[in-house]
DNA sequence: GGACTAGTGTAGCGAACGCTATATAAAAAC
DNA sequence: GTTTTTATATAGCGTTCGCTACACTAGTCC
């Protein structure tokens, strides 16, 4: 033991907590006495612990790419970029509507724009976001090198292109979208990574989504329309 | 004249105010006493003229909504999809990217989570993203029906996707995404509206963004880490 | 044991929040 | 003119915000 008085709740529990108001209310939305109530302790524990409402959502974030980051780390490991990408977003479809959490990501859903004294917030969630787009432009980098992708394709833009699609994705889902309707969207983005025909034999649905979801979109103008509502 | 004394502001230019307060702080990070200060009135003027501060999102919504139809009754009125689309997506990069409004999108940096006592300003932002999903997916099925887009293609699942699309360039933009960064990610949108190799003759580029925008590639990786920073 | 260190619970600080009571000013109605 | 109606400016309402002073407790160190 350390010094002094030894700490009495958990800290990674209580940061999932926190994590999930954040992500619930964004961080503006996200009050000390409700993130107190959810972590099980009382305020100047948190101060204690964190040292600001800003330091605690920067240690939820620290643990959110914790997890993020086991996942990265397998995605990234796929043999081609087509996979990698594919599994991703279809990962990220299930992610963003898993029970377990609150719909959407985080990163986008915690404040694009915040007020006053809270600038610096939409910031630091940019920056968490340019990680993962990061990692996926040295993953498209990779795969040229591997004569994976052609060799004029824009590493680059196709992550910054993927970063948009999954940002977009984590808006849908915080607004309702079905697990179904996301992986729709995932499926559509990959087209932008699927080899034309004549260079490689294989050859994907185009413009519509698979077969396997094709009976899924009856329903979905009619899921649009609640969303509407 | 109607009865009383007169209102002394303009109601247009002051939602245009707010609208960008609103745009660049959304909904939480915004105070009454910002906004009274750029729509150059008092509290009681707000509230008379606008009910709440709720109240006074929905007219700035009303009145985005209004010059966004102004905008898209052009482009859905282009001869095909493909054109369509690309015309939005280009257009969206530029109007996203506009010195003369905030960066992003209002209806995204809005606010997509939301406290206690704001529950339904993500929904009423989510109602009016649908808007524009609905009006894609009847262009898109108009498409289908004049032979624009194959028959198997999905329609509400492609307005879904650049519901998604656009969202997510929204989401760059408001992290300090340059306009031509944006203008890649919409290019590399298209390729799901591209028609494929055998059934038109027409062959656009495929994996990597345009030749004309290729140049700026050199520094985009510079500019992504200055997001990071 | 006593000194020291650090976490906990209560209770509440000053400031900012959304909003409004009140008095006054400017127009139409008569 | 007087009355009626509505907008404006000042000033401040009650509440909630993020955060902390204080007294106390649970440990290590000597």
């Amino acid at each position: 033991m350390t010094l002094g008085r030894p700490r009495e709740f958990d800290t990674q529990k209580a940061l999932d907590e926190a994590m999930d108001i954040f992500w619930r209310h964004g961080y503006e939305g996200a009050t000390i006495a409700e993130l107190t109530a959810a972590m099980g302790i009382n305020p100047p524990s948190l101060y204690s612990a964190f040292g600001s409402k800003e330091g605690l959502l920067k240690a939820a974030l620290d643990r959110y790419a914790q997890k993020r980051d086991a996942v990265m780390h397998d995605i990234l490991s796929e043999p081609t970029a087509h996979e990698v990408v594919k599994r991703l977003l279809l990962q990220l479809a299930d992610l963003q509507t898993d029970a377990k959490n609150p719909p959407g990501c985080l990163l986008v859903a915690g404040g694009l724009a915040c007020g006053a004294g809270a600038e610096n917030v939409p910031f630091e969630l940019a920056a968490r976001r340019a990680r993962t787009e990061d990692q996926l432009r040295d993953r498209f980098l990779r795969a040229k090198e591997e004569d994976d992708l052609p060799p004029h394709s824009d590493a680059a833009a196709l992550a910054r292109y993927l970063s948009a699609v999954i940002a977009g994705m984590g808006v849908l889902a915080s607004s309702g979208a079905s697990r179904d309707e996301l992986r729709e969207v995932a499926l559509l983005s990959l087209t932008a990574f699927e080899r034309k025909a004549g260079k490689t034999p294989k050859r994907k649905t185009s413009i519509s989504s698979s077969k396997a979801l094709a009976a899924e979109s009856g329903n979905l103008i009619a899921q649009t329309s609640v969303r509407t509502g």
